[in-house]
RNA sequence: GCGCCCAUAGCUCAAUUGGAUAGAGCGUUUGGCUACGGACCAAGAGGUUGAGGGUUCAAAUCCUUCUGGGCGCGCCA
């Protein structure tokens, strides 16, 4: 919409001899004065050495001049201190959407290239439970992954599982302790012992000694520990799996870190090859810092004077894996933002060794959900509070909040009990940490996602079956022509979030057009209405909304109940 | 110690990346509708954008100093 204003002013500032950048429009910061704002004219006035008034004034004349201007502008003047306002017709807006109406996917360009993105988020770790702190990675990157991809980016997710560490030895260790085989292994069994031992190990170095020997051990191929492993594995991973389902998570592969260590031998070659390797007192390290560097960025290592490998290697071969079979433009990690200077050393080592070729890396970081303190949330007893007590306590409390909501189909309440957690997630802007807080997350007033889908579905009682859409072109009332404007700005809105990695835009934007449809349906009676076209057109209207809230809903991972 | 991030209404967050009168939700005050749904709508109160200085026609946004918080910093993952 922005664009095609652009493109049409374009001429005016070309025929002045301004830079056609100049034209750029924005979205009108003051909705009573005008629908949209330019505010280049300043800058113009710095680079010409003009008056900027003198500016304002030739380019309103000059736009004025475009064939066919009044059939796109209703009115366009130059305001002090600065700004040219732009309040567009109600035909240029009419037509825009029923051309919107009639493309794919709301409106929503795909992008030109064939472009390959893998997508690795999720990063849940084998024999330890979900918790909270896995809630935003799982969710920011499973909304990212699909953002792309309606974009027409051809992405790869990967939930790279932690399925390598301590953790093992130390639930191995808890398990033969109490004289349990692997065949006793249970999921609850597995969330019971991980704790347990690991505040264990805390206190008590002997026994964190012992842990760690039987993960060695594992890895090195103890048939006694592998076939503990093995069952462990399956136990956990059919848990996680369990869970992602019910956040409607998935992903192509579910690769984990052990994989990425077929690859180690060939990655080792591969950067002895570059040179790049020291050996720095028995550890095998690659210098990473720069000359202008202001901050110091330490070696990265990538082999412990024992022998074995470490967290940036396995994720290095991990990248040799996807870069063999791939062969991606990019590879976008959605991890906290704790976790940026190791990312910082992990792609400064891919550009000094070449490993990654033209391929951009991203860290797509995101805050730590915290608790009132401030530090990252745990439970009173200390632990972390796990994402299926959330889920179930999300859920019991809705399910609490009204007598009718008892009735409900449990698809519909599970739905609901998503779109809860979930926008309160993603309406957050992704970088920021942000306070946990149940009440949050209970919530289904305001600014929530019930909020959202209670509009879908009211809508959906307005409408029926109808499928059909055909807007006629007069706008009746305000109501009306904010609805049709908002609806205009889909693909920008989309595009916006694809290029930024923040789905909290799709986030903001469902909110606002919600408000506006409920203004829209509760200022408007259209049932009652007598006139056939202009009800015919509202509904039409109404049918197109439900469409875009469907759209834009599934990139948040959210979907509309059929009853509330 | 060094470095990165943050500070906006009582609380939780926005602000089109330098634009006009800093906006939402919760809470609070007032009013409305009851199946095209009150999980809503309409209206009000609430702000020296942590503090000072600077750049600019224009600063919550950029630079600088200070205060207060969070996080990270070589053989854990």
């Amino acid at each position: 919409m922005k664009e095609k204003l652009e493109l049409l002013l374009e001429e005016a500032f070309l025929n002045l001899g301004y830079d056609k950048s100049y034209s750029k429009v924005s979205i009108s910061s003051r909705p009573d004065l005008c629908d949209f704002q330019i505010n280049t004219v300043f800058s113009i006035a710095k680079e010409k050495h003009e008056n900027p008034v003198e500016i304002g004034n030739k380019l309103i004349e000059e736009i004025k001049k475009i064939n066919s201007i009044s059939d796109y502008v209703q009115k366009i003047e130059f305001v002090l201190p600065g700004f040219i306002n732009i309040t567009i017709s109600d035909k240029f807006i009419s037509n825009e959407l029923n051309s919107l109406v009639k493309s794919n996917n709301c409106g929503i360009e795909k992008i030109n290239e064939n472009i390959t993105c893998v997508v690795d988020y999720g990063g849940p770790n084998i024999a330890k439970p979900l918790h909270v702190g896995h809630l935003r990675p799982a969710v920011i990157g499973e909304s990212i992954n699909r953002i792309l991809k309606i974009k027409g980016y051809h992405t790869i997710s990967d939930v790279h599982l932690g399925d390598i560490g301590l953790q093992m030895g130390q639930v191995i260790y808890g398990l033969k302790e109490r004289n349990l085989n692997p065949e006793d292994i249970t999921i609850e069994l597995l969330q019971e012992i991980y704790p347990k031992m690991s505040s264990l190990c805390k206190k008590d170095k002997e026994i964190l000694e012992k842990c760690k020997q039987i993960t060695n051990d594992l890895q090195s191929g103890n048939e006694e520990y592998q076939s503990y492993f093995k069952v462990m594995y399956d136990v956990s991973l059919n848990d996680i799996k369990r869970i992602y389902k019910y956040l409607d998570v998935d992903f192509d592969y579910w690769y984990g870190e052990k994989d990425s260590y077929k690859y180690m031998d060939d990655l080792m070659k591969f950067l002895e090859s570059k040179n790049v390797v020291e050996v720095d007192e028995g550890a095998k390290i690659i210098r990473v810092a720069n000359e202008d560097d202001k901050k110091e960025i330490p070696p990265l290592i990538l082999q412990a004077s024992n022998g074995s490998y470490l967290y940036a290697t396995s994720d290095l071969a991990t990248i040799y894996q996807r870069m063999k079979d791939f062969n991606p433009d990019y590879i976008l990690y959605v991890v906290d933002d704790r976790q940026a200077l190791h990312f910082e050393q992990v792609f400064r080592c891919c550009k000094k060794s070449g490993l990654t070729k033209k391929a951009i890396l991203e860290h797509n970081k995101f805050g730590t959900i915290n608790g009132p303190d401030g530090k990252p949330f745990k439970t009173r007893n200390g632990e972390a509070l796990k994402l299926d007590d959330l889920i179930n306590d999300v859920k019991e409390i809705f399910i609490s909040k009204k007598e009718s909501n008892k009735d409900m189909d449990k698809e519909d309440i599970d739905k609901i009990v998503n779109s809860i957690i979930k926008f309160a997630d993603l309406q957050n802007n992704r970088e920021k940490n942000y306070i946990f807080d149940i009440d949050k997350f209970s919530d289904v007033n305001g600014k929530t996602g019930p909020y959202l889908l209670y509009t879908a579905v009211r809508i959906k009682k307005i409408i029926g079956e109808n499928i059909n859409i055909n807007i006629g072109e007069e706008i009746y009332n305000k109501y009306d022509r904010d609805l049709r404007k908002k609806l205009l700005e889909v693909n920008d809105i989309v595009t916006k979030a694809a290029n930024t990695r923040m789905p909290s835009y799709i986030a903001d934007y469902l909110y606002d057009l919600a408000v506006i449809t409920n203004a829209f349906y509760q200022n408007n009676n259209i049932s009652n209405l007598t006139d056939e076209l202009m009800k015919n057109t509202w509904i039409s209207l109404l049918t197109y909304t439900y469409q875009v809230m469907d759209v834009l809903l599934k990139l948040l991972v959210i979907d509309i109940p059929s009853k509330m």
